[in-house]
DNA sequence: GCAAAAGTGTTCATCTTACACCCATGA
DNA sequence: TCATGGGTGTAAGATGAACACTTTTGC
């Protein structure tokens, strides 16, 4: 920190958040309709200012969780992806934002007639690879926290907070494809994930299909940490000097 | 974003480094001694607040990389680590600070008589092991900036950053042995680094030591991604859960 | 020649992958 | 009994750890 002397100029600091979900085996990222300018009718991340002045980043999170998503913040995972500050990244002024993912398990189209009413879920592909147009950098942001999500399935047990307890095998693998967008073998993904452990957990009992065999239902272990990872198919080499 | 009738509080955005290096084969930080209240005396990391309007947090991290630490910021691997917003981080009030993490090889002490005098380079392990006490949360920051360059050294070309061109397999591995603190067989490692695919390239000469046969030298290639990865020799497995 | 560091070959255990096959259910 | 998804066995290939061994230098 430099001398104390001269005052540094304030600026301001929003809260960004990245909420990702799994809806019809697809990922979507949950983003809302601007009501004012800049960008108005354009669809955004929800977030806000930090506004009270005794909250800590990741309370304002959990406070914008709840009131713009109308997700109870409590039991759902949350962490920072990073903060956002180039010069004119926000036509007001100088906008600080920190972007913040979560990700829960499947949930419905926000209600009409709350605070969340003019949010939707939407595919993450269409905007990563359609490349649709949002307020801000909100497409770079949404960018970062996939992939951070896509790195963190393999050495972690993030893939069970996009699932309901209890869940089955097939139900998580269903979360590995999604997010990394690759196909996998189920018998070789059953014993992968079972191999890990304390990733996940046997509740003893099963879940009736529409068809086919029961399936053993398990709930997330206590291991955070995964080892060995579940590695994400190797993508194709691109050979370059020697 | 939400409604903007109301003028939410303007705070203070901070920009700290963590920069690492290696010297005589353990990893080292940089830290100042604080000449100003509060925490005057302790060791902090370097850093300041944004103080020019038009520029971005990572210009502002290039700036107080060559003002507090005399580093010619080019050529130098930089990335951001998070921001870190407790309400009561700093005593002076609402500051937030968002950490770069700063990689160089290896460098002299800062030179007496510049801005940098009172800047030294540090074991890493002092501070995260016997939890040397430092300024702020300056000791949390380091350890979420050591331990980003420990994972980034399996899958990305971060150990070059630590390395002067050229360099030898064996200075490569000693990065890799110091950050991770970890010992590693020469032989499996000097061709594990030359089986990836575009990590490090041969100059073609040689360099001669005190003793034994000449290295191969060697620089960074093109390839920042790594597969397949280095791994780090996996850590005891912690049995729980089924 | 000897010590030391660089670099190569080879073996054995382990992990991954592909896929044949069996199990339990609804229709 | 057939179709379907859940779950098990297993063999071939790829990978990784350990370590014997050769090469090239300074002394």
């Amino acid at each position: 920190m430099s001398e104390n002397r001269w005052a540094p100029p304030p600026v301001l600091l929003a809260v960004d958040l990245v909420i990702l979900t799994l809806r019809d085996s697809r990922l979507h990222v949950l983003l809302v309709e601007r009501g004012v300018e800049p960008y108005r009718g354009a669809l955004a991340l929800p977030g806000g200012f930090l506004n009270n002045p005794g909250e800590s980043l990741e309370q304002a999170a959990h406070r914008e969780l709840s009131e713009e998503a109308g997700l109870d913040a409590a039991r759902l995972h949350l962490e920072q992806i990073s903060a956002y500050g180039d010069p004119d990244r926000d036509p007001r002024g100088r906008i600080i934002s920190v972007a913040y993912l979560a990700i829960a398990p499947g949930l419905p189209e926000p209600a009409p007639g709350t605070d969340a009413a003019d949010a939707h879920w939407v595919p993450v592909e269409e905007i990563l690879h359609r490349r649709l147009t949002l307020a801000f950098d909100h497409v770079d942001i949404i960018a970062d926290g996939v992939e951070r999500a896509r790195v963190k399935l393999e050495h972690t047990a993030l893939a069970t907070a996009f699932c309901e307890t209890p869940f089955t095998i097939a139900e998580l693998q269903r979360v590995y494809e999604a997010v990394w967008g690759v196909r996998l073998d189920p018998r070789n993904f059953y014993r992968k994930v079972q191999g890990v452990p304390g990733f996940i957990v046997a509740t003893g009992s099963s879940r009736r299909t529409a068809r086919g065999r029961p399936a053993r239902l398990f709930r997330a272990g206590s291991r955070t940490l995964l080892n060995p990872p579940i590695v994400r198919p190797g993508r194709p080499e691109t050979g370059e000097d020697s």
